[in-house]
DNA sequence: GGTATTTCCGACTGACTAAGTCAGGAAATT
DNA sequence: AATTTCCTGACTTAGTCAGTCGGAAATACC
């Protein structure tokens, strides 16, 4: 489960995806129509801002608004930036790398071989998403496309 | 993350999918071999035994062994028992399902959308992955095979 | 210049979980 | 009967999550 400080983050990133070039969007709007509080929201917009994803303008009509097209902005990337490394293991994390003190061998650890499949296969998916992808996914939900929508449940979820 | 707890819960599994069938192993020497906490060890012990991947035996020689075959212990089932729903969101979760109370309408969520990929690319490897799958890959990686290692920085990894 | 509006920032809280530890009970074997 | 093992519940300690609160700094407008 991602936190729901990095859900919030998605929101609000959506949000202001959805907004015209040059325009931008005050935490207040974004919280009310979002339904996220406000000062937790602020908090989130000040990380988001500390990482360069976010410009931002104070005072009367000021706001916050995107520094990169929403093409060019990552999933994976605010996800690491909100909640971490996305290592299922430590010692698989490349930034955030840390030996399992208890393995005797990294390169044969059976826990590790499993679950460096699981790694990829999520990092394909996360490292290849940006805001533009899902909102164009979403729009053509929307739109009542079949096969588009968000519905997992064809497969076999959980 | 996984939780410390499942890592150690699957090198337990996989310490006993390594002993012929029929033998079992007590939670002393798999805390040993492993450096697994012993009385943490027994704790999970029991949880894998509540939910009959494991049985034991107790007294002089009594110890644990497994309930299945390796090959039909799948790394999905292991780590929902363990770490809880493995869906990134709520809402995405069939057996632990929550609608987000901000979210207007699920089917074109666009956060929703895009974690409804990663959960399946997710799901597609943990779910069809067992703890023989594992071994297998583990004994390759330690005959030297190349191409077998869990060494996932071929890739982009992060 | 003053006031309203907005972002910015740090400190705090209350609930919860993770990772253990500890003491002792129950069953099986010798 | 003694020993060995699993079994169980209570407890601890540290850390994280999801916020709240109060105020400071910047900007716009009159």
């Amino acid at each position: 489960m991602i936190s729901q400080r990095a859900r919030y983050a998605f929101k609000a990133l959506v949000a202001l995806s959805r907004v015209p070039v040059g325009e931008s969007l005050q935490t207040k709007d974004i919280a009310e129509r979002e339904g996220i509080p406000r000062a937790f929201l602020e908090h989130i917009m000040l990380d988001l801002k500390r990482d360069r994803l976010v410009g931002s303008r104070r005072g009367k009509n000021g706001g916050y608004f995107l520094l990169k097209p929403p093409s060019e902005i990552i999933f994976g990337e605010i996800l690491r930036l909100i909640d971490g490394p996305l290592a299922p293991l430590p010692c698989l994390s490349r930034h955030a790398y840390k030996r399992c003190e208890d393995c005797a061998d990294e390169t044969t650890c059976a826990v590790r071989c499993a679950f460096a499949d699981v790694f990829q296969a999520m990092l394909g998916v996360l490292d290849g998403l940006s805001l533009a992808d899902a909102i164009e996914r979403s729009d053509r939900a929307r739109a009542g496309l079949p096969g588009y929508g968000a519905n997992p449940y064809s497969g076999a979820f959980i």
